[in-house]
DNA sequence: TATTTCTACTAAAACGTATTAGTAAAGATA
DNA sequence: TATCTTTACTAATACGTTTTAGTAGAAATA
């Protein structure tokens, strides 16, 4: 059905090289007759010709294809930041292959040893612990790699992330500026960095001020109904909280449907999340946030990323983007 | 960095065909002596060779990819539903490369040339509009396409979905069922076959029962501000309404917002939507909904595409999977 | 001992493209 | 008219793999 350009060159008797280079617009610098030229490209348009990209891919070396890899596709963070990337990219003609670890590191090592034999031409990721050694990996072959979200500090990456240290001690401000005196933190029980630094924003805040640190550790394999009993006692045993703070919205929903279902009635003091939510805004009370700005942290990784493709693999630096805090 | 066979080859003073049939563990069937092979295989683990996937799926014609187009990769449907597709097809050892349309045809079409050039090995799709022509010519290139959550009814191929119709019936009986007189439907201003199922549903639902018909249609690509004005406007005009069924979640999600701004407390009435949300167990009043069960659905999809990889394209099929309803 | 059968490999072609060096014919130069 | 340029192409090689047909030498057969 599909035809090659072997075919093509001889049902036209000419040379396999000529259809070539008038497909690649080199007909002019090869000297290409205008006539036959056009003979080919009417040819071409007539048998609706489509290269076969592998093929391609294999002789240029180029595959316009970047891989991507979230935690989590599925999720109102990693879903439309990964649209937004494929927005950005699709302008600059490349495509994204996508793939979701889970958090597993496991899964994640796959997903690079398989995009790397894809032979992309840049990575872009999220990664998940015990990852260094995958990275080094990618680096050693010549593949541009940029790191955001979070990070592992013993292999330098180009790094795009958001201040979490910085952002968290907003949110601390935030709460205490409406009144709570003694808030507690709900977070994941893992060290990635990220976490560990919104956390240790907290204990800072206590520190400076005299709260009292209350924080609330949750597995994040078992977060469905085993987090909601879990957290529904660890607040009701921390009889004086009068504010929370999750460190990631799933954590804060998780939070809702915990203090929310029957019986949650008094837990009636304000909740701060850490990422926004569409719903944030329509609950009662609202729910006020550190927002992430996925668009402009898109952007960043695709233009690092891009700049990292043409011109060659440079020293990693660190993007720092600012985050938003909504009051509601 | 990374070598190839036929540099592991030459280092090893044998042939290529060699290195190539041990790795593909062949090199029994080949008569190659096991000491030999350990040989190769050895060497190969010790330089950690990497197969380039170009060239293998150039050589097989199999590049165990298959395409997944949804309409918006970072909504609360398409998002997790991808999530299961890659997780079932890890399995397989097939990968996903994903796309997002937006609804625009024209994106639709161009991910589906490039997919066909990448030479997936089979299309997952939820079509836009006018996209009968290139799927007949997905199918003309001979690569088994599954299509779901919508059809092009003027294509035959093998379509999953969920009965639309029946389900809409079911949401309106459950309004009636607690006791909505007058309820309205909100719905999105498009001829896709999926909307128009629900609609026409509901205005069956109304003939019936004799009860006035109230739709509101908004135009997709108008969905935020204006939106939002227009459904409080028109919700206001329509004074005797005792229900909204909207006929999407997104569509219910910009009612929430629209309703409960400020100066909305009196529109105190039920919500029900198509399509769950993570949140709305946890507004209040509680939102009902028709669920659509995304694992069964991806499963399915995955099933059938499989079996037409395997086995060749057979004559299309319709899979309807049910829905459930959420009473809340 | 001449022929057949095994054994253990390898040579060669193929997948579909890009690219560079080469070439025959025509035209220009001296 | 012998040499140099230019024109308009094409042949050949490469990319990295898979696969099939082939082959040299050893062993078995008659």
């Amino acid at each position: 059905m599909a035809k090659s350009i072997k075919e093509i060159a001889q049902e036209l008797n000419v040379s396999k090289s000529t259809v070539s280079l008038v497909i690649n617009h080199k007909a002019e610098q090869a000297r290409i007759s205008k006539e036959l030229e056009r003979r080919v490209l009417d040819y071409v348009e007539k048998v609706g010709y489509k290269p076969n990209s592998l093929a391609k891919s294999l002789a240029t070396g180029r595959s316009n294809t970047i891989g991507l890899i979230v935690e989590n596709i599925g999720d109102s963070f990693f879903g439309p930041f990964a649209l937004h990337v494929e927005e950005l990219l699709r302008k600059k003609n490349y495509h994204v292959l996508y793939s979701s670890t889970l958090g597993d590191p496991q899964n994640a090592q796959d997903i690079i040893d398989f995009m790397l034999e894809k032979k992309v031409e840049g990575i872009l990721l999220a990664p998940t612990v015990n990852l260094e050694e995958h990275q080094r990996k990618i680096l050693e072959n010549k593949v541009p790699l940029v790191v955001f979200d979070r990070n592992s500090p013993e292999v330098a990456t180009h790094y795009v992330h958001i201040d979490n240290g910085d952002s968290s001690r907003k949110a601390c401000l935030h709460l205490q500026s409406i009144g709570c005196k003694n808030f507690g933190l709900i977070t994941i029980d893992s060290d990635q960095p990220q976490m560990l630094a919104r956390k240790n924003a907290y204990l800072q805040f206590c520190e400076e001020t005299g709260m009292q640190a209350r924080i609330l550790q949750l597995p994040y394999n078992r977060l469905r109904q085993k987090g909601i009993a879990a957290l529904r006692s660890w607040v009701s045993k921390n009889v004086d909280l009068d504010g929370l703070f999750f460190t990631t919205n799933y954590l804060c929903i998780l939070g809702l449907k915990s203090l929310r279902s029957e019986g949650g009635e008094h837990f009636n003091f304000p909740l701060f999340s850490f990422d926004d939510h569409e719903l944030f805004d329509i609950l009662n009370p609202k729910i006020s946030c550190i927002q992430q700005p996925l668009e402009p942290l898109a952007k960043t990784c695709v233009k690092v990323l891009l700049k990292e493709i043409d011109s060659g693999i440079t020293s990693p630096k660190e993007y720092v983007i600012s985050t938003n805090l909504i009051k509601r």
